[in-house]
DNA sequence: CAAGCTATCAATAGATCAATTGAATAACAA
DNA sequence: TTGTTATTCAATTGATCTATTGATAGCTTG
């Protein structure tokens, strides 16, 4: 009756959800454009490759459902197609972390000595009483796309220029990306060589916005 | 500073696992351990192929963290890998739904006809009320496995035998593996076709599940 | 131990994917 | 129009993935 083929079909269309996620260099893209909707060329030199890659690993996400585009003068603009993508793209990040210490490993390598953490709860609270100072320290376009309320932008870049503008007697707390961005670590690193006193924020911008939202449980079809 | 290098290698690693939901074939067989843990010779007849190529697939599946394996006599028997991985691809799943109108399409090509669903709230409800009957029209070894409490297993090929178990004064509400999944669409069909008054759950068993755990939100790390 | 079943391995061919190159197209500005 | 930049297309190569086949190894039972 019910024949192998249709649901065979049916796993294939799936799967060309899934095939989105098997390639690093799309997921790299994918964690780019969870920051900022961005342009091929920005995207390219972000990733380090051609631009005629990218614009084929753009295309392969256009067409898993993974990513909107649009043209905007003389550029086209892609961007995360909603939360939906958004939140799959961290389940699938914070799975595998979870189950493969290859990533782990992984992690520890790229970001080098742990520096230690502030959980949302505790900055919400202590941001309310004034006893810390909230540092965005991703490329200001990042910024620019969307940030977390009360934060300051100080891009890695210009940190050691704009020392002055941060205080030495009150908590200095920095996020970037999410907790495989690398730029937190390394402000909190450089900021405690200036004895500041100095944390890094539990993951990162996109992790923030996705928990003010009303929580999404999950959904029966 | 920061080598590249180091910072692909995480994406790598992270691909691992996204590989895994790139082969419709192992789609299949995620969908069915879901269900219930099985060996590799249920999972070879229930995917309607070779005892080595889904071996093989198993084993991707087992590197990218997503299933457990354990020698069981003569037999193995895989699992997932917890209900990090369940929500995962529950999660894949939607987002495809949501995302892909081709899902969508092969889905009602496969389902057939749609039936009228219930909610899980009114079954709830309902239940309470002892105003319906539930029954689960999975294979029994998936009812063994773990079913929606004080439902009743008739397997869909028992159906028309045990029509007289069923009443006739009262609704039936079918569940089976989950959305996709025809048994339920089909019970409803038949039973119907009987003149009982019947509907199918909304989702299916492993929904159901993970919806009685506590709301796990957004990790942060 | 030998027989029988289960699962995995090894080798292969065919298909698909990834990255490169160079050309083609689209939007814009002079 | 012409030149310039941004993106995509087309064709190619090498790599990886998939499924098949037949052989091998592990467990269980007689």
């Amino acid at each position: 009756m019910n024949s192998r083929h249709e649901k065979y079909a049916l796993f294939e269309a799936i799967a060309l959800m899934g095939k989105a996620f098997a390639s690093p260099r799309r997921l790299e893209l994918l964690d780019l454009l969870a920051q900022a909707p961005r342009t091929v060329h920005q995207l390219a030199r972000a990733s380090e490759q051609s631009r005629a890659n990218t614009s084929q690993h753009l295309q392969a996400l256009h067409a898993a459902g993974m990513v909107t585009r649009a043209r905007e003068r003389a550029s086209v603009r892609y961007a995360l197609a909603g939360d939906e993508a958004l939140s799959l793209w961290l389940a699938l990040r914070d799975a595998s972390v979870a189950q493969l210490g290859e990533v782990e490993r992984a992690a520890r390598d790229y970001l080098g000595e742990d520096v230690e953490a502030v959980g949302r709860d505790e900055l919400i609270a202590r941001l309310g009483r004034g006893e810390v100072v909230l540092v965005d320290v991703r490329p200001s376009e990042e910024y620019a796309a969307g940030h977390i309320d009360g934060a300051r932008s100080i891009p890695l870049d210009e940190l050691e220029e704009r020392l002055a503008d941060l205080p030495t007697d009150r908590e200095i707390v920095a996020y970037c990306r999410g907790p495989f961005c690398a730029y937190a670590h390394e402000a909190v690193r450089r900021l405690r060589s200036t004895g500041r006193s100095a944390r890094r924020l539990e993951g990162g911008w996109p992790e923030w916005r996705l928990m003010d939202q009303p929580t999404r449980p999950h959904k029966a079809a």
